[in-house]
DNA sequence: GGAATTTGACCACC
DNA sequence: GGTGGTCAAATTCC
């Protein structure tokens, strides 16, 4: 057995190794001629899609060895949702009514946390995974400066898909977000988007944002396997209405600012990302987003924000363990 | 009319 | 008892 997890760590770490290479190249590209080369832009979403593969693996790897081996938890699916805990389901089902056993709170769905990095203050979505998330609720947590949002599959009812995911902003740095899965997605979109959502973003196919409203697919991000596609960037819908809480939270609503209801449904960055497959159609900033931008952080340009990856990556090299 | 978000309240766990 | 997570009604937008 230790051979065995002596090869796996040997596999893990040379394909950390090879995403570290490939992260300098994408820093160096970034660095250097992104804005005039559209070659550049190729480069860098080649590099991107690459490296979501390699972490993919090595995050396999990690958390085989982390749970002895179990199959089960590497969150890489093929679903691709944001990391498919292959487990989930257990049963989860918690609700108001369900007395019986199953509490609410679900401690039995696999869970895994991503800190998703968006470009500006007023970009409160961080990625989209390229499924479909409803908000079901907000609340102020105790302690925290920002309100955490929950987020379940659309699907859920139809589709029995238990898939669910926290949003929160850091305290220390209001342009991460936490993002905490519960479960993994096992509705058909999932399985679609699983495939294509590539970060190199490819899966634009981007519906019109017909049926899916202004919120419902958030963030997205998959820390440890990143794979689902990151691709930060453009939000649709706010995980959180950034109320007054927001540091930088013009005060003024003006208008219209949210009203119970569908209050949030227009406030999206109005970054399109490549990748962001519904949630792409939204428009345009609220006017809060714009004084927000001009306070706060100056807007990165599209190349820049669309890969923003959700984790350190030297961080991740130096303490893998902390992500899992 | 359908779908989605907001918000208050309820319930379970620590 | 406090806090976190989820439900459901109300409201709004497309």
């Amino acid at each position: 057995m230790e051979a065995g997890m002596s090869e796996e760590k040997s596999a893990l770490v040379a394909e950390l190794v090879r995403v570290l290479e490939m992260v300098r190249q994408l820093e160096a590209h970034m660095a250097g001629q992104q804005q005039q080369q559209a070659g550049g832009e190729q480069r860098c979403r080649a590099l991107v899609r690459t490296m979501r593969d390699s972490i993919d693996r090595a995050v396999h790897m990690a958390m085989s060895s982390c749970a002895g081996g179990q199959p089960e938890s590497p969150p890489s699916g093929g679903d691709g949702s944001p990391r498919s805990a292959g487990s989930d389901q257990a049963g989860d089902f918690r609700g108001r009514g369900n007395a019986a056993g199953q509490c609410k709170k679900r401690k039995t769905l696999p869970k895994w946390s991503t800190q998703v990095r968006v470009s500006a203050v007023q970009d409160v979505t961080p990625l989209d995974d390229g499924l479909s998330w409803r908000k079901y609720g907000q609340k102020d947590i105790l302690g925290a400066k920002y309100p955490r949002a929950y987020f379940r599959c659309t699907h859920r009812h139809s589709q029995s898909c238990n898939a669910s995911k926290q949003v929160q902003r850091t305290d220390g740095n209001p342009l991460l977000f936490d993002v905490v899965y519960h479960g993994s997605h096992t509705c058909a979109q999932a399985q679609q988007h699983g495939a294509a959502a590539h970060p190199g973003g490819s899966n634009q196919g981007a519906r019109p944002a017909a049926a899916s409203g202004p919120g419902e697919h958030s963030q997205s991000q998959a820390q440890t396997t990143a794979s689902p596609g990151f691709e930060a960037a453009a939000g649709p819908a706010l995980p959180f209405s950034l109320p007054s809480n927001g540091p930088a939270a013009g005060a003024d609503d003006a208008g219209g600012s949210r009203l119970p209801g569908g209050g949030a449904r227009a406030t999206a960055s109005h970054f399109v990302s490549p990748a962001t497959p519904e949630c792409l159609a939204r428009d345009v900033p609220h006017p809060r987003d714009a004084e927000l931008a001009s306070t706060t952080n100056s807007p990165m340009p599209m190349e820049e924000m669309d890969f923003m990856f959700p984790l350190d990556a030297a961080d991740f090299l130096e303490n893998p363990a902390s992500y899992f």
